[in-house]
DNA sequence: TTTGACAAGGGGAAAAATCCCCTTTTTTTA
DNA sequence: TAAAAAAAGGGGATTTTTCCCCTTGTCAAA
């Protein structure tokens, strides 16, 4: 029986490493490789005719994360059943990467038997989520009444970057010059995500987005 | 030839799980266990007498975290050598970790190979730096001229209080109250952060604690 | 074609944060 | 033990932040 092929993108070697040994430990699945970020899988991909059947992804990567790597798979290699693999369990990162297309969400702190099922899910049902995430989401669903304009929708480019902003010691009079708008605008922007994200001030604003991967804090 | 023994602690089972078979492939060592945090290893030391030879902690755990752990170690298992093992590359947190006791301090983004050379080199000389903390450290030595009175001092009670309410959207005032302080004197600890940590803005504040994890931020 | 949502921007006020300089009481330390 | 440093608190001024209500133009759906 020909073995499941499996790719691992994830910027700490030590775990990549290890993850692979025990991936290899599994009868039904070998690594290929493992990778440190987006862009290094990518040039992989593209240089090589072997297709893997899953892509282990992380989320938080330096260079290029896993949002970024998830849409370029998406474009250019459908076919791949992709498996996010990360510590954050947020709801909104668990949301966004399924919106992206990811077959399942892990938790790096799950259990390695879980893990095994996992894999197997995904290339039988092509779907799979761990306890603790499928409990996230619906509490994401059943929790409030007003998710589709909460959790759900995503913020603009202009709005994105006003948070970036939000997260550095600049002044809204400052980052009004740095994004060429009137500090009014801005203060429109504050008030929308301030209401957006149910947060009373601007350091509710940087913990939100830090806490849900918006910003990358460190 | 007696193995060294090992044992791994750490939240993340996958990770655990899986730098446990990387370690047992090494001829020179192998693991005893691992466990989820420090509560547990402390229950683990207690109830058996067989004394590991190493200690690999991560810090960021929930329940008990790898700072309390160090400390515990140091106080009641002082001839075990310790392994910090962890993402955060701040230089805040590698001085305070290794100020405790730990013999070292590695990323977890190394290569297998310079793990397996830190634990030998734990075993032999009793301490072992990967090259980017003895970098981080080296320019925490000649960078600054002030770096006793800023990263080496380590904050009081009272000014750690401060500081995790100031990372919430409690106004000063508020916090005060919370710490049956003078508002004024809750001025005195911000201004004194402000110049402690080379920061402009209470968002500054946030910031700086996030990133060298004084507070915890998810 | 009209209504309505929405982005951009404005006025103005109240509240919070920031800054600087000062006093008093402990606590250290030389 | 006297001097120095640190902790707690105060006065008061200036910026920033926060909030609420309003205008204009654009673009899309009804």
């Amino acid at each position: 029986m020909k073995k499941h092929s499996v790719v691992i993108v994830d910027d700490h070697l030590l775990f990549a490493q290890s993850l692979q040994g025990l991936v290899n430990a599994f009868d039904e699945f070998e690594v290929l490789y493992h990778v440190k970020n987006g862009s290094e899988l990518i040039k992989k991909l593209l240089e090589s005719e072997n297709v893997p059947d899953i892509i282990l992804l992380d989320i938080n990567m330096p260079v290029m994360n896993g949002f970024e790597t998830m849409e370029w798979i998406k474009e250019n290699r459908p076919s791949i059943q992709v498996l996010a693999l990360s510590m954050d369990d947020h709801e909104e990162t668990i949301i966004k990467m399924l919106r992206l297309g990811a077959k399942g969400y892990l938790l790096k702190d799950i259990h390695p038997e879980i893990f095994y099922k996992a894999l197997n899910e995904v290339i039988s049902n092509g779907i799979y989520y761990s306890e603790r995430v499928a409990t996230t989401l619906l509490n994401s669903l059943h929790g409030g009444d007003e998710k589709e304009t909460s959790k759900g929708k995503q913020l603009k480019d202009t709005e994105l970057t006003f948070l970036k902003l939000a997260c550095t010691e600049m002044t809204y009079k400052e980052i009004a010059q740095e994004m060429c708008l009137s500090p009014k605008t801005i203060d429109g922007y504050r008030e929308s995500l301030f209401k957006h994200f149910k947060v009373k001030s601007r350091i509710g604003l940087v913990l939100y987005a830090i806490r849900n991967n918006m910003v990358n804090s460190k």
